[in-house]
DNA sequence: TTAATATACTTAGCAAGCTAACTAAATGAG
DNA sequence: CTCATTTAGTTAGCTTGCTAAGTATATTAA
């Protein structure tokens, strides 16, 4: 029996939208498996090309919308393939700026044609306006969310907060 | 802040819909997490109250749209909080049905509201029609990507050509 | 100048998704 | 009935998100 559209709809909304972005991310590990990448990695290069080469590690996990602890092993990981490099940033010595190296451009180059077109057939049949109201949905949901931190920080520092 | 610095900072679909699922199921996490519980393993439980106390593993994963494998993972933990127990289906040797302690039941009871509030606050000021359209877009990329499976699938099986 | 604080990075370890490989039970072919 | 195949469950190990805690450098206050 084929359930897959039923179950679908039966899933609530967060369990729906990590469903599908695992789904995304799986189909586009197809094409960047045979290269080494994961879409994680491949997010990062292709992050960090449109923020700019050069790029603190700390802006580039706020332009990826992780932590940059999180980064860290990514970059560790692309390092050691030769993608990118690290290197102290001259204005501050705490910071690092990333770099892709030649080997990491030639490859964004190689792939970005390649990941358009994962995007335009997981899109394919949908109506731009509807993509507006997804990403629309989207935003207000994360603005929630963020105001709901807020209310229960708020709370935590008015209580003083024994821990048990 | 210019409106070209935050369009450099936009997240692609996949990674925003990561990132919203994230944050979701951290402001659910804050409600169970007093009770010795995460959104996933709330999930499980929420989800066998649904499809029916005594379903299968095998049922329970597919309607979570996960892994068997990886709802094997939670279900000894929910076990070992003694939330659910797992018993050898008398019809079918190979099978383990999972069935809610009286624990487990007392907490779906008790959260139930609370999760649901998540839910309203969440998705609170977003209108009835954009939810529809947030599933119906939801639906339509999981299933290009499911199409997408199948082409690569038969394409390795042409390549692949050995026959049974 | 010196001390306290903040910031950028790093490491370590948890959570839960996945695939691959294995076991045991059921099912189907001969 | 017997043997091969399928199916449900299991284990092991990978990935990448997270938080917490630690280090080194900047910045700010006294």
């Amino acid at each position: 029996m084929t359930l897959s559209q039923e179950q679908l709809k039966q899933l609530s909304v967060p369990e729906r939208l990590g469903r599908v972005a695992r789904q995304w991310q799986s189909v586009a590990d197809r094409e960047l498996a045979p290269l080494g990448l994961t879409y994680p990695r491949w997010s990062a290069m292709w992050k960090l090309v449109r923020i700019g080469d050069g790029a603190s590690q700390k802006q580039l996990a706020e332009a990826l919308e992780i932590e940059l602890a999180s980064l860290m092993r990514t970059l560790t990981q692309l390092e050691q393939q030769s993608l990118v490099v690290r290197r102290v940033c001259p204005d501050d010595g705490r910071a690092k700026r990333v770099y892709l190296t030649d080997a990491g451009h030639a490859l964004v180059k190689k792939m970005e044609a390649k990941i358009l077109k994962v995007r335009r057939t997981l899109m394919a049949d949908i109506a731009d306006e509807d993509i507006e109201t997804v990403k629309h949905v989207l935003a207000v949901i994360s603005r929630n969310a963020h105001q709901m931190c807020s209310e229960q920080k708020k709370h935590d520092d008015e209580q003083g907060g024994d821990t048990q």
